[in-house]
DNA sequence: GGCTCGATTTAGGAACGCCTAAATATGTCA
DNA sequence: TGACATATTTAGGCGTTCCTAAATCGAGCC
């Protein structure tokens, strides 16, 4: 059943579903409702629909998985997500604080061959400006990057992989730091009682609060006290 | 009011009386919601609507005009769909008889930055790929052509201005034809009894129906046998 | 083992945009 | 002028998605 058949309702919450999936597992009434930015109520009347549909296994009380079918429309809508936010970025340079806003409209109204357009157009990116990774037409997604930037011990270094794109405010405070996935980053001191980090990007210092730097994702991590 | 106070439903409906009240003045419902595909008793109510938002102007029985404020709306829903045609065909080489339809949906999602952004980019076009007036965001926009291909006498020659857009085979009957707007246009002959026309596009001649025709819009005509 | 608090569901209702069927107005033609 | 065909509106309803308020479940704590 295509991705059209449904309702930008229906998208969002699968969409959204998925998300919570990958960093808590089985999906709460309360947390679902908080995210969307609806009345608990109203999202258990929404999960008896998609579990109608066959999208969710729902358990009253226990919250909902999404089952296969479900994932695999998620999939398609993440993928038209982040194909656009690429896309503005690229084609069209609007400022990575915006194009999350711009897609969560745009991504409910891209026809399959518009996909294929824009995606061919970018040369077959494979992640977003935040650094997250498109799904393939397929459904297929790398797994989540299991290192964050406060992870890190004094004296690695790490490759940004992705930043949170949840606020705005902190993917502007990013950006003046050139903080992006690509950029190199190593820990030059770590403070006590949950301080900040004090890490260089391209030679530069900065002192990072432990919380924004645990919406920091890393790769490619060098062992300890290379430096 | 910016235009994303409305609901796409008034966003649609504003631009559609507009369309008509351009072709035929007071707006009557069964037009309205032939062109919309809504049942009348369906447009009656929404109209009703549009009144005590003061968008149109309603007086019952006799149909619909749209007041100021309906017409500003409407202006900037056809500049945002004529935009996002034109951006379509030109940066994404969408075949035009497919950027109405993608159009359609777009045209509900655009953001003003956005808008800005596909504007400057195409170098602020003032037609869209059917050669129908893009408006300002002034909501300014030229008076319609007079002159359709059909009122052409023999031996006058003329510019394509503007092809309608309703119909997407007629559009692929056009694009083989190479009759889009710019293109020079002779009339050869035009047979009597409702008969076609036979005009002259690049050198070549074809028969084309008298109502086809009457789809063509065209401009910059000569005096007649110029030839 | 009962109690209490937070999470969740049920109950009832509103706005929106659409529908069909039935009633009513309009205007034209004899 | 009256009757008919057509255009239009009214009445009643449906599905979707959201809400608040009130009931109920579940799990930890004394």
């Amino acid at each position: 059943m295509p991705l059209s058949e449904h309702t930008e309702s229906v998208q969002d919450y699968l969409k959204t579903i998925f998300d919570i999936q990958r960093e808590q597992g089985r999906v709460a009434t309360t947390v679902l409702a908080e995210r969307l930015g609806n009345s608990p109520a109203s999202v258990t009347g929404m999960i008896k629909k998609l579990a109608s549909l066959n999208l969710v296994d729902y358990e009253p009380y226990q919250g909902v998985v999404l089952t296969a079918a479900g994932e695999k429309i998620a999939l398609e809508v993440i993928r038209h997500h982040r194909l656009i936010e690429r896309y503005l970025a690229e084609a069209l340079g609007v400022p990575w604080d915006q194009v999350h806003a711009e897609a969560d409209k745009w991504e409910h109204v891209l026809s399959e061959d518009l996909e294929d357009r824009i995606d061919a157009m970018l040369g077959y990116p494979t992640t977003d400006p935040h650094g997250a990774p498109i799904p393939g037409r397929d459904g297929s997604l790398p797994p989540p990057h299991s290192t964050r930037l406060c992870d890190l011990h004094i004296g690695q270094s790490a490759t940004i992989a992705e930043v949170s794109d949840h606020d705005p405010a902190m993917l502007r405070y990013f950006a003046e730091l050139g903080l992006r996935p690509g950029v190199d980053v190593t820990v030059i001191a770590i403070a006590p009682f949950g301080g900040p980090l004090t890490v260089r990007l391209d030679n530069v210092e900065y002192a990072l609060g432990r919380e924004v730097a645990s919406y920091v994702a890393v790769c490619d991590i060098t062992p300890a006290s290379a430096e």
